[in-house]
DNA sequence: CCACCTTATGACACGCTGTGTCATTATGAA
DNA sequence: TTCATAATGACACAGCGTGTCATAAGGTGG
């Protein structure tokens, strides 16, 4: 019997939804799932992981979209280009919305689990910074920047998750547009 | 004896120092104040509290800034002065700027204090959101406006924190210029 | 088929945070 | 002085996250 973290996770999100997020504990997953306490640890390193893991393949998306927009290298209006695709990026690789819209929900809705926000979106911010860096952003533009634009995307994903509209683009799209871009 | 929560947040601030964040729990820095653990946590809802407490101040005073920014209500360029004002309002309310100092490099050194912004901050970005609607921009861009806005001036309060610069106006302006206000 | 090694597992204990409860102790007003 | 009110801290508790360690599982070489 192979253990899958993925169904744990969306077990434990069932739970959530059922009982509350404060009022259901890592004991009462752990038992759900048949594994002790320990063992679902080895698997989600905190109880904000079992929501916030779901979301890294969206992260790392987005994260590969900048990479390959650096390699394209395209100037003028190019930096606004490249944070546009890679804030679209992660929504390709989503498999079910609605489960999506239900972990962003949670995270919405718990301060504690919006405040990881800034931990969890620490790595995507680092690469957003250096990509800002290779196309000639003066350091602390870039830093500013970065920090504005994940913040602005982030409640992109919030405002989506809260409302009922299928596509999270257009609200994506429009949280980038409130950044200015140096020479754009 | 009456007790004097700056004291004991100082007295904090420097077992935080000595000791490190982790490594000095709520009972050491009781016993040094002389209290009980309970006493301790009615005065600081949490340990994260000794470190931000100290900052909301600062954060009220931009709060009541924008307030007044909206009772002039300068049209034309005034979207960004009143931000701009907003950001810088804090820093004259600072009664010791290395004080502050020591703060927000505790905070900018462990991931779990600066997550904690995104909670601390949440008034203020409220703040900021009906200040803009309140001047007419729509619902979404004064969100995602609001969440970039204090995004990006938290950055630049942990950059000036990481350096030796005695003045943050400079660093608060530039972040506040990474911005694009409708209209602007 | 068996002995062996490696790795996963979970039982147990621990320190810490944050929150209740409640008797005791200041503290100030009558 | 007496009484009401609020602050205090001792105690207990649930929960998170971590360490240790004996046991079990599963694959490998004989």
């Amino acid at each position: 019997m192979t253990i899958d973290p993925d169904a744990i996770a969306s077990l434990a999100l069932r739970l959530f939804a059922e009982n509350g997020y404060e009022r259901t504990s890592m004991e009462d997953i752990a038992r759900e799932a048949g594994i002790g306490r320990k063992s679902l640890y080895r698997y989600f390193s905190s109880k904000a992981d079992l929501i916030w893991g779901g979301m890294e393949p969206v992260i790392a998306a987005s994260g590969l979209a900048l990479e390959v927009a650096r390699d394209v290298r395209e100037d003028g209006g190019g930096l606004m280009a490249g944070l546009r695709a890679a804030a679209v990026a992660g929504v390709a690789v989503i498999p079910d919305l609605s489960v999506s819209r239900g972990r962003l929900r949670l995270i919405a809705e718990h301060p504690e689990l919006a405040s990881r926000s800034y931990a969890s979106l620490a790595p995507q911010r680092e690469r957003a910074r250096r990509h800002l860096l290779a196309l000639g952003v003066p350091d602390d533009t870039a830093g500013y920047l970065c920090a504005a634009y994940l913040a602005a995307t982030f409640e992109a994903w919030m405002r989506w998750a809260a409302g009922t509209d299928p596509d999270p683009v257009p609200y994506l799209l429009a949280a980038v547009e409130v950044l200015r871009l140096p020479g754009a």
